[in-house]
Order: structure tokens, then C-alpha cells, then sequence
DNA sequence: ATTTCTGCAAAACCTTTGCAAGCCG
DNA sequence: CGGCTTGCAAAGGTTTTGCAGAAAT
């Protein structure tokens, strides 16, 4: 399987324990491609542990994803958020406080990402929108994590 | 306020009736910046209409957003979606079937976006992700509207 | 007059939390 | 053992739905 090693490692770093199900939610994760959801990766495990909690899941997703094994595909915010479909822009997206803030293209450099592209698999884009992710200036100060 | 003419074309145009919470909701809408989510938007326009209905609200910045005046910040899967951490890439997102595709940066031309730049009030990049919205192969074939 | 919309309340999701029992170190 | 984890069930938050009355065309 996906070395047990770097796996154990992995929790040491991070402080945790290395239990059963960490174990094997950690390989399976390891071997899904695409962009499966919490509910997805369940019934996967289920597979090998049948009696595990979706709770359980939920927990280990969280912690794999703030020790960075996963990442979100885009960052949620608890809700849905709108914006005026008007100028073209990006978003600063603090990891930490989730606040969004706008960039014009110009100063991210983006301006000419789909100039003349052609996209794979036929894809045919109407818009692009770049989402850097990193701490805002309030998020700087404290501690690292959370 | 915003030009009910407008407002009335855009009704007629999407074939749906133009109603006073309609014609108040965009204005709100219009006037907000950033990136309200329902609750946001719902508090606001209580502020025009106290007995206007959440409900109301959610249905109709739906409509929004199938209409193009609003967009999502970023599109909502229903629930959360992971990927594994590996290799640095983006994703094609396709605004009908809502599928996603990952691309490889250099397909994109997006390897160098944030080398050297400095992002407006501070904040620090840790990565940064593209969306290319548009329509994949297969929901090119249908109408242009769901 | 008919069709569409609103408001309400209930339901449906998705995710988090509290807690007792169990496992890890 | 002591602390972290699990599973369960219940709670929390967000979004959707059904329906009767109201409004729009």
C-alpha cells in the first residue's frame, strides 16, 4: 500500500495519533483522483471499514486539509457568495479569516492567460478567474495555524 | 434609483415577471460591493421591505445568477470538494454541468503569475488556483441555456 | 383569467458538536 | 493511566420545497 511510513511520519509531525482510521482514510484519499466529496470519500472507506462514522471523516478531512495531504478545491465560506457580474477581477482569499478581496488583472499579471489558448478536451472558456490564497495582512501577525 | 427601464428590459428578456421585490433586489444588489452572501443580501433589503421572505431572496438571487447579472464568487458544488496536494494545477469548470477538469499550468500559460509580484495591503501568496469557466464538450451540443 | 411570484413553515442537506466508550502512546 | 479519537445522535447552519394567497401580464 501507500507507504505506512511516510504515513506515521506524517501524523508525528503534525501531533496526532495514528489510528486505524487515519490510516486507511489516508490511502484511499491518496488513490481517489478528481475532486470527491466528503460523502464520497465515506463511501469509499466504508469499503474497508464498514462501521466508520461520517463524522470521523469529516474530522480527518479537516485535519488533512490544514496539514495540507488535501486541499479544497475552492474555499467555502459557509455560504454562497454573489458579486456584480460587471469588470473583470480576481480575489485575494485569506486562508485563515476566509475574507475575499478583489484584484484588478493588471496587477496580478493575468491579463492575457487565455490569449489564443486552445483547451484540452474541446473545453470551449467564456471567463477565467484566479483565486491567490494566502494570509491577509490582519492574519499575518498571529500564529501560523489556527 | 438604477434605471427600472433597464430593470424591465432585463425581466422581459429572461421571460419572467417584473415584481417589486424583484425591482428592489437589484437595486440592493447594485449598490452592494464585496461579496454578500443570501443573508447578507436578505438583511439589506429588509431594510426596503421588512416582510420580504428569505425564501424570496435565495430565489430570486438565483435567478441572478442564472441571468448573468450576479455570479458566484465561486461556483458551489453543494458540498465541500478535496484534491490531493500534489502536483500544482488549475481547473476547467464547466458553468453548465458544473464537471471539473484539471489543466496543467503550462497549458494555461500560468506558471509565472505571481513571480516577483507584490499583492495590494499586504497580503502574502501561498499559491493561487485558475478557474477557466465555460462549456465542456459535451454540453456544447445543447442550447446555450439549461 | 391565467400564469407567475411571494411568504410561510417544513423539509432537506451538509457539517459540526457533545459525550461516553475505546484506543494510542 | 491520561489524552486524543471514535461513533453515535443530536444540533446548527444553509438552502430548497410545497402550498395558499397575492400580484403580474
Amino acid at each position: 500500500m501507500t507507504d505506512v511510513q511516510t504515513f506515521r511520519e506524517l501524523c508525528e509531525t503534525h501531533g496526532i495519533a495514528m489510528t486505524h482510521q487515519r490510516q486507511v482514510l489516508y490511502e484511499v484519499m491518496q488513490g481517489m483522483d478528481g475532486h470527491p466529496s466528503p460523502e464520497e470519500i465515506y463511501a469509499e472507506v466504508r469499503r474497508k471499514i464498514p462501521a466508520i462514522s461520517l463524522a470521523t471523516v469529516y474530522k480527518n478531512v479537516h485535519l488533512f486539509v490544514e496539514s495540507g495531504v488535501l486541499r479544497e478545491v475552492s474555499l467555502h465560506h459557509g455560504s454562497q457568495r454573489v458579486e456584480r457580474n460587471e469588470r473583470e477581477h480576481h480575489h485575494l482569499v485569506c486562508s485563515k479569516c476566509k475574507a475575499i478581496e478583489d484584484i484588478e488583472p493588471e496587477a496580478l499579471g493575468a491579463n492575457d492567460l487565455l490569449r489564443g489558448k486552445t483547451l484540452p478536451g474541446g473545453f470551449v472558456a467564456e471567463r477565467y478567474s484566479v483565486d491567490v490564497i494566502g494570509l491577509c495582512a490582519k492574519c499575518q501577525g498571529s500564529g501560523i495555524r489556527d
